[in-house]
RNA sequence: GGAGACGUAUCGAAGUGGUCAUAACGAGCCUGACUCGAAAUCAGGUAGUCCGCAAGGGCUCGUGGGUUCGAAUCCCACCGUCUCCGCCA
């Protein structure tokens, strides 16, 4: 949400500003700026009938006890009231029209993001790792997934439907062994806290983190024994764990925090698109390791460059090729004002794909969901800045690690750092065909 | 699912229709005094938010409605916490 207050006092600066993302927000601007303008006029006059029905009521019983009827005044009081009661609902109305709005506007860039329409405009900031070369017809892991029996998507249609996976044997200890790998290295190297949070939460919640009012179509709806019995299914964990500190007053000395956690993820978007139809690359239900900071605004932008390169690290300590891109103006998500994302390379494609995306937030979640902060300096509560980044993306990683790490033969090299996990464990090899 | 209790500042807690909600009374925290220093003691200070250039004013007793000239207090709904019983992993 942005700073009605600020874009009050600069509204050429916030149109500017917002018309970088999209021109067609401007006029939202505007009809912000008119909105507030009538709150305030009727928060005056709002105002001005309370005090002065605080004023008779102290009268009162001040009359009372003078031994003097107070009765003549009810009549001016009941007629106030009626008034105050007819303002503040015009005042209640426009009020939740100026929040809508608010809710509705996305941040802003910041500044040094790349004016763009779309992803192909994103900005390439560096590349890790070589990309394999293969002495022979690689294979896409849906293919690899199914000659090593660890992944089944068929079974998976039957049971719930398209864009869901059963993974089998040394598949789902693989997954489970890259969910391990990501908290270990997270919590042990750079210094996060592990949580397991909620993979239901409220309306609340994903009004905090931005997914809602405008994405509810993105979203999967729980609903329970009645209709007023509803949660929503997390798109991401960003959302229970950003909400940990909704509402709360956090001291200074406190941040950064910083929180990583294993969820299931679950996006009723990604079937839309018909892209990436086959594969782990775009899931309903999909597994992901997520990173959350809470920072002080003065080191946001410094807290995005390490929480980028914590997410980065991981991927480096699997050996698997990737480069981070700086998002431009067209391709950045509804809160954030600046985004990198870290893609990894996959053979199938031919190209790198998306892995990882962190972004900062600034104060937009943190003024939706009331995170504050005291300011030393000052005295005085203060929004956080709010980031988060895939520390990575669990699913693809699998997929990742299936297509680079492919042989001739057909089998897939295990990553070192993941053998541990899988009791030593050094590849997988295609099962054996029965006769 | 059944029965009951309760949501007031950082915490505990008083207030049960008015003129004590920046809120009694404790505790914590901050400042000062005393002290070589500390403890103890004493004194003072310890919300947030909205409108306003300011002076000042408004709002907030879990949330939202209602009754009333007037609600922390009465009524209704919802949310949350706790206790007992049942059930369950």
């Amino acid at each position: 949400m942005l700073d009605i207050k600020w874009i009050r006092e600069n509204p050429e600066e916030a149109k500017k500003r917002i018309a970088r993302r999209n021109p067609a927000y401007v006029a939202d601007i505007d009809a912000m700026l008119q909105l507030d303008r009538t709150r305030r006029e009727l928060v005056y006059q709002s105002d001005s009938i309370k005090a002065r029905q605080n004023e008779a009521s102290k009268k009162i019983p001040a009359m009372k006890k003078a031994g003097e009827d107070p009765s003549p005044l009810f009549a001016e009081m009941k007629q106030l009231a009626a008034q105050g009661k007819e303002i503040d609902g015009k005042l209640k109305e426009t009020e939740e029209e100026l929040r809508t709005l608010l809710l509705s506007v996305p941040n802003f860039p910041n500044e040094d993001v790349p004016l763009g329409a779309d992803s192909d405009e994103n900005v390439e900031q560096r590349r890790w790792g070589t990309v394999p070369t293969f002495s022979f017809d690689p294979k896409p892991h849906w293919e690899l997934g199914e000659t090593l029996g660890i992944l089944d998507p068929v079974t998976a249609a039957k049971v719930s439907g398209a864009r869901f996976h059963f993974y089998k044997g040394v598949g789902a200890a693989l997954e489970r062994a890259v969910i391990s790998y990501f908290l270990d290295v997270h919590t042990l190297e750079n210094g996060y806290t592990e949580v397991l949070p909620p993979y239901m939460v409220s309306r609340t919640s994903m009004t905090g983190t931005g997914q809602l009012p405008k994405f509810e179509e993105d979203a999967y709806k729980v609903i329970g024994k009645t209709e007023a019995d509803e949660y929503f299914l997390i798109p991401t964990a960003e959302v229970p764990v950003t909400n940990m500190h909704r509402d709360d007053m956090l001291q200074e000395t406190q941040l950064p925090i910083r929180y990583c956690a294993y969820s299931a993820c679950f996006r009723a978007e990604a079937g839309s698109a018909g892209r990436d139809t086959r594969g782990l690359i775009r899931q309903h239900q999909f597994n992901k390791v997520e990173l959350v900071k809470f920072a002080h605004p003065r080191h946001s932008f410094e807290e995005l460059e390490t929480l980028t390169q914590n997410a980065e690290k991981v991927l480096q300590g699997l050996g698997l090729p990737y480069r981070v891109v700086l998002l431009c103006t067209g391709d950045l998500g509804f809160s954030s004002t600046k985004t990198y994302d870290i893609e990894v390379w996959m053979p199938s494609y031919g190209r790198y794909v998306e892995i990882s995306s962190c972004s900062n937030f600034v104060d937009f979640q943190a003024r939706r969901a009331n995170i504050r902060f005291r300011d030393e300096e000052t005295g005085k509560p203060a929004f956080v800045h709010t980031l988060n980044g895939s520390g990575v993306a669990v699913g693809r990683t699998v997929a990742a690690i299936l297509e680079n790490f492919q042989k001739e033969d057909g089998t897939v090299v295990i990553p070192e750092v993941l053998r541990p996990y899988l009791h030593g464990k050094e590849q997988i090899a295609p099962k054996v065909e029965e006769k």
